[in-house]
Formats: structure tokens, C-alpha cells, sequence
DNA sequence: GCCGTTTTCGGCCCGACTGTTTTCAGTCG
């Protein structure tokens, strides 16, 4: 089950989403926007809460306390179900568009009684949106390719979402009658970014029963066939049950990938363990985020980057631009994981909408020079804005009085391949620039990656001492893997980060050294595995150049 | 709806990009 925070983050958000489609007051849209991020961000169980202590929580007020209060006592949000009835089904799906907001996404179930996506692409055909105000060509043009970039997920959910109902099902399948063993399976385990189904692998002496029972589970929306069902929820969950003697056989023939079972050609077995069926075809054990037919069954394996090498965390926000949380609850959060270092890299002036100025970001930088904590040191960074030239916020002098720098491109993704390439290496040569932020932009499922010429880009990353950042956020982890593997060849460095807005994303680190992993990424490559020193020589170096 | 004070009302993330409503609204970061 997710977490509560996340559930009550959910259903407000879609209650924001709601009053933005109905029209009514925008601020209050947003209010409720605001209070679902933070209370999706907070770190103590808000279920654990009363009304006043709920109120304590930035951004929330009596209206959403009361709301939490209700669904926690009621399971239910009334206000939630009013509003669900008065806005057609379906008119928040059409808002997940990429470019169609509430506005369009209204009028079109106003005017056409249009509300799922199908109905849209049926409308498009029959040339019903023809002459409506704001769907001129251009804008249905974009409508279809944001349709196109949402179908391309087919049905997939981000890493985190795939995790959370594993997790469930493993939990309560361990605990059915005559389950010896429960695993993870398929993509998942492999850790690809998205992931279309859960694979379960499971021991028991009598199979069958098991898979009868699985199907049988509260848990279970629909069954769609032998030992493959619909969890509440929508996602689809398949669980392999096999005889004790033969769980190793089943493990590694359901983790897949297909192309890395082809390539492998292991005898049938069966096998009880996975080492063994490597063994059958004299190999040792392979690391299932490698088992891509990419050369693990040929080269020598890479000994991968683990979350325990991590001795810091070097892109973070704060509540001075984005973040949720003030500088004091990230440090404290940070300290906890046991980081050697933490770089504070908030927003700089030229992404308008946070507000930043110089005089704050002095401010912060005394704030954060003057608290000592025991065991971990303290950097003072920033997140400059890659502009469509590729100048940054501020000049050398000033960028030089950071400790480190990450830079990234906020805006303008559309620009054509070689503008792009060009930008990107520009901010690569800046002196002061270590780190280059989430590279291509992609948000998986809704934004695909910029166009650029990446060999370019790794080629000028690597000549500069420039590391490239791999962003763990689940939406994004970017750099993708394939281009981590690419990037490697370039002799490029990487920066595993957080990029964290609040505590809670701190823990995010996983998904990014899984990513890591898929693209053999070792210890040595990521900067922040290094001790400190040789980070600051590592700024230091590109400086002097 | 939330917040903060020039405190119980009035402001709220600001501007660029895009398409097309040819002067601006919708969407996004």
C-alpha cells in the first residue's frame, strides 16, 4: 500500500486538479495544489496526526486538515465526491495531455461532451474541433503528439509506483499457506525506469494452490488468467509459482530480459538457485540490472556502484526557491543517512519564478556557513539555469564563491538538434559548472528527451572535467541508461543526486544507483563516492583551466 | 484556501513560448 502521505497527496492533488477544471477560483486550486505537495513531502506520518498538529504542516490550514481528519476517520473526502460528480468522467485524463490544460480540456467536454481520450481522437477524425476557438491546427497537431507520447507508456508506471505493489503483494503472498519463498521478477527487478507489470516468483509444494490463493487475495481487482490478475489499483501482477526444486530455474527464466535468456541458451534444470543455472553454462552469477544482452555474458562484469559507496548528496533544494522543506530539516535528513557531505543547490535568478536574487543566495551561503554539524561537511552550490545560449546566471567571479554548480536547461526543449548540442557544450566549458543536470529533460511517460547530439555533449563533458548528472528522481532518472552506457565510452564522470524538494525524495538515491548500475556504471565513475578532498580538487581543477 | 502583516483582508511564483482568439489566452517550468 503507498504510504498515507502519498494517498491523501493524491487525492488532493486530484481535488486541485477538480476546482482547476470546474473553473472556480484559481487560488484556491492552487492552495490545494500546495498543501498536496507538502503533505506528500512531509516527513511524519500524517495519519499519526490530529487537526492542530496537521496545521503545523506549511501550507496546510484548517480547510485541509479537516479534510485529512475525515478521510482518516470516514475513508472518505466528501468534498472530493461532490466535485467528482459534478465534473465529467474523464475530463482530468484529458488535463494528463501533455499541453492540454483545464481550460481546453473543459471546453472540449463543454462543447463536444468529450471526455476520454478515445472520444478526443474519434472528435479529431470526424473534423469536430474544426473552427473551435483555441484548437486551430497547430494545437490539435500538439494534442496528437502528446496522446502519442502518453500511449507510448501503454499502461506502464514509474519505478516507485511498480515497487509500492510489489511490495504489497509480496507481503501478503509470503504469508499464504505453503509459500516458502516470494521474490521480485521481470523488469522490475532489473530496474527499468518504467515498467509495464509486476513478475512474482514464488516456492511452494503444492503450486497450483498457491496460485489459486493469490487469486483469490483482497488485494485483486480482476483475474485476467491462470496466476496473472488486476491489482486494485489497475496494474497488472503475474506470479510464477513453482516446486521449491526448480525456484532458481523459474527466477532467472521470469527476470528475464527475453534477448539476455536467448543469448544466455541455460538447459532447463531445473535448478533450485540462479547460481546454478549460470553454473550449467559456466558462468558466474549475473547482477540482474545487467542481464540485458549488452555483453554481460561475454565481458568481464563490472563490480556496480552501490547506495552504501554514496558519500554525499550534491544536487538539493530547500524552501528557498521549490523545496518544501527549510535548510535545517534537509541537513538534519541528510546527516541521517550518514552523508560525509551535502551540497544546498537551490535555484538561481534566471528561472524567474523562484524568486531568487543574489542577496538571498549570499544570505543562504552564510546561513549554511555558519552550522557545523558533526561528521558531515557542508557545500554551498547552486542550480544554475542553462539559458538557450548556454550562459548561466552569473558570471565566473561570481559562480566561483559556490562550492560546486550544477547547471541544467529549464526551458526552450524544442530547440533544433544543433542549437541544442551547441548550448549544452557551452555550459560543459564554463569553468565553473561541475555538474550538468537531469541532460535530457525527458519526464518519463510525458516528455520525451531534447534533441541533441549526446556524443557531442559526453565528448566535451569528459575534455572539461564535467560530470553528468544521474538524477534520481522516479519521473525522470535522467541520464537514461542507455545513454549512461553510452556516456562511459567517453571516459564521462557522473553525479548520482537526489535532486531532492523535500526529505522524503533524499531516499530517492536507490533509483538513481539502479539506473547507474544498468549502465555498469562503477564506484570510481561517480564523484560524489570520492572523499571529499578529491571532489574539491575535482572543482578546483576545471577552475584553473 | 493559506498566509502574513503595512495583521483578520488582500495578495497569491513571473515570464517566455506558442498558436492564432491579429492583440492575447493557455500552458508550462
Amino acid at each position: 500500500m503507498a504510504s498515507p502521505n502519498h494517498i491523501i497527496g493524491a487525492l488532493l492533488q486530484e481535488y486541485a486538479d477538480l476546482l482547476h477544471v470546474s473553473g472556480s477560483q484559481g487560488f484556491k486550486a492552487r492552495a490545494f495544489e500546495r498543501a498536496a505537495r507538502a503533505i506528500s513531502g512531509h516527513d511524519v506520518d500524517v495519519a499519526t496526526l490530529d487537526l492542530k498538529e496537521l496545521q503545523q504542516i506549511p501550507n496546510v490550514g484548517k480547510s485541509t486538515a479537516e479534510k485529512v481528519i475525515e478521510y482518516f476517520s470516514t475513508g472518505r473526502m466528501a468534498s472530493l465526491e461532490n466535485l467528482r460528480e459534478q465534473v465529467p468522467v474523464g475530463t482530468r485524463q484529458l488535463m494528463a495531455i501533455p499541453g492540454l490544460g483545464p481550460t481546453r480540456a473543459m471546453m472540449l467536454a463543454g462543447t463536444l461532451k468529450v471526455t476520454t481520450i478515445d472520444e478526443l481522437l474519434e472528435a479529431i477524425e470526424a473534423g469536430k474541433l474544426d473552427g473551435m476557438r483555441g484548437f486551430g491546427p497547430k494545437g490539435v497537431e500538439n494534442i496528437l503528439r502528446g496522446i502519442g507520447q502518453l500511449r507510448e507508456g501503454g499502461g506502464r508506471v514509474l519505478i516507485n509506483k511498480a515497487f509500492a505493489v510489489a511490495l504489497d503483494f509480496l507481503g501478503t503472498i509470503s504469508k499464504l499457506d505453503g509459500c516458502e519463498r516470494v521474490e521480485i521478477a521481470g523488469s522490475l527487478r532489473r530496474m527499468k525506469d518504467f515498467i509495464r507489470n509486476v513478475d512474482l516468483v514464488a516456492a511452494s509444494p503444492d503450486p497450483a494452490a498457491l496460485t489459486a490463493a493469490f487469486e483469490r487475495l483482497p488485494l485483486v481487482s480482476e483475474v485476467l488468467g491462470p496466476g496473472s490478475i488486476r491489482a486494485v489499483g489497475g496494474m497488472q501482477v503475474d506470479l510464477h509459482a513453482v516446486t521449491p526444486s526448480s525456484f532458481g530455474s523459474a527466477w532467472q527464466y521470469w527476470t528475464g530480459s527475453a534477448s539476455h535468456n536467448a543469448a544466455l541458451r541455460a538447459p532447463d534444470g531445473p535448478f533450485a538457485t540462479e547460481e546454478e543455472v549460470y553454473a550449467s553454462v559456466g558462468l558466474p552469477w549475473i547482477p540482474p540490472v545487467l542481464r540485458e544482452d549488452r555483453g554481460e555474458l561475454t565481458k568481464p562484469l563490472p563490480e556496480l556502484v552501490t547506495v552504501d559507496d554514496l558519500r554525499g548528496d550534491l544536487h538539493t533544494h530547500t524552501d528557498l526557491t521549490d523545496g518544501i522543506a527549510p535548510l535545517e530539516k534537509m541537513l538534519a535528513a541528510a546527516r541521517e543517512r550518514g552523508y560525509e557531505y551535502y551540497a544546498v543547490t537551490d535555484h538561481a535568478p534566471n528561472l524567474v519564478m523562484q524568486r531568487m536574487t543574489t542577496e538571498k543566495m549570499l544570505k543562504q551561503r552564510a546561513q549554511l556557513r555558519a552550522i557545523s554539524i558533526d561528521g558531515m561537511e557542508l557545500l554551498h552550490g547552486t542550480e544554475l539555469n542553462i539559458d538557450p545560449d548556454g550562459e548561466v546566471d552569473w558570471d565566473v567571479e561570481f559562480l566561483a564563491g559556490f562550492d560546486i554548480c550544477v547547471a541544467s536547461v529549464h526551458s526552450l526543449f524544442g530547440q533544433p538538434q544543433a542549437e541544442m548540442t551547441r548550448r549544452l557544450i557551452r555550459a560543459c566549458q564554463n569553468p565553473c559548472v561541475n555538474i550538468i543536470g537531469h541532460l535530457t529533460t525527458r519526464q518519463i511517460g510525458r516528455r520525451p528527451r531534447i534533441q541533441a547530439d549526446f556524443d557531442a555533449v559526453f565528448e566535451a563533458a569528459a575534455a572539461t572535467g564535467t560530470a553528468i548528472e544521474v538524477n534520481s528522481f522516479p519521473d525522470r532518472l535522467d541520464l537514461p541508461d542507455d545513454l549512461i552506457f553510452r556516456a562511459r565510452e567517453f571516459g564521462v564522470k557522473f553525479a548520482i543526486d537526489s535532486d531532492a524538494h523535500s526529505t522524503v525524495h533524499l531516499r530517492n538515491m536507490r533509483y538513481g544507483v539502479a539506473i547507474a548500475q544498468r549502465g555498469w556504471v562503477e564506484k570510481d565513475e561517480v564523484i560524489n563516492t570520492w572523499p571529499l578532498a578529491r571532489l574539491r580538487e575535482f572543482v578546483a581543477a576545471k577552475r584553473q583551466t
